[in-house]
DNA sequence: CAAATATCCTTAGCCCTCTAAGTATATGCG
DNA sequence: CGCATATACTTAGAGGGCTAAGGATATTTG
């Protein structure tokens, strides 16, 4: 008897005082851990995997951008796009170009077909916020939302600093000055 | 000048409009990886990696439990914990050991070098969180505390629904009832 | 103009995580 | 007891992310 002291009690215990000043990266990260899931689950039965979407959903929005810009946007590093975008125009879902006066960047397409997966994959996002702040109002997400704007420009504020003039990933807000002529005509 | 339309704006509109209804998915992505590369930044300086701080976090807390019991309160799978607690044995930061009676559970027991990196550790993540909330007030953390507490649930709750009785990530609130045999007396 | 610098893409290699499958040990039931 | 099942750890392989470093092309500047 003297063992089960640690039944449901343990996990309480784990989240309402252990090491406190990180419980909420801990719950963020669940949260979006959770949300990725959820959403793999989906796509994974259109044989779509969680990397492609996160590329796919930038495409569908502005066509034909440099590989780099398609980085910043999804802010990841040039060699995670540059895999995802090898592995997509192997399965067809895109095609890199290069313009005439120009033989440095590469401008990724969208094909038919992977224009054609918007209408079948973004219902599964959508699907799946729905689901995820199901019983929340409107205002708590709302706040929520500002929170976490407000964390990431903190946190971007303190990688400026901290890493002073080395490369790093560039937060989504310092993204745009860069993308000015890398960026299609318009939508 | 027709092509400068698509300046800083094409970001804002990056997060205002493009897909609707992946932008909270997003934005807790978003602050997830900040939170991440901040504290991962500062780890390495003691070198120590973000993935071993996750397990160290819970064996601070909680010295000499099973391995298994160690993925469940991490939320990760086995082999994930298994590969962590290999390499941070070879650092010397954990020991494996086995109970007489039992030649089936690997309890995981901090050396004295593991538990000195608490000390040092734990204020790095303190900074981060500091730096994270900055600006925001006790009353919208607690909120956006309540609100991820709450997509946390929705989407396991999801999970159990989607997976029926397939094996999968055991969401934090399931994990109690599994612990009781696996844990240490008490810390 | 030519050299230095910056930018973009690519390659190589590592970390963290997962799924699938294998092995060994406990446990439960006929 | 002995077999079937469940549990715990391990191995193998893959995806997705990163950093570091290299090669090619533009751009800037002396």
């Amino acid at each position: 008897m003297s063992k089960r002291g640690g039944l449901a009690q343990v996990i309480q215990h784990h989240w309402r005082e252990a090491v406190p000043d990180d419980r909420l990266a801990h719950l963020i990260k669940d949260a979006s851990r959770g949300l990725g899931r959820a959403l793999q689950m989906r796509l994974a039965e259109h044989g779509v995997s969680f990397g492609h979407w996160t590329f796919l959903r930038i495409l569908w929005n502005g066509d034909g951008i440099a590989q780099r810009a398609l980085s910043d946007l999804a802010g990841v590093m040039e060699p995670t796009t540059f895999s995802a975008v090898k592995a997509m125009e192997k399965l067809g879902y895109v095609e890199r170009r290069q313009k005439p006066g120009d033989r440095k960047q590469v401008f990724i397409h969208l094909t038919p077909l992977g224009q054609s997966l918007k209408d079948k994959l973004v219902p599964l996002a959508e699907e799946v916020n729905a689901i995820a702040v199901e019983g929340l109002d409107e205002r708590e997400i709302a706040a929520m939302r500002q929170a976490l704007l407000a964390m990431i420009d903190n946190l971007a504020r303190d990688e400026d600093q901290a890493a002073g003039d080395n490369r790093r990933i560039p937060s989504t807000r310092e993204v745009a000055g860069r993308l000015s002529g890398a960026l299609p005509s318009r939508k």
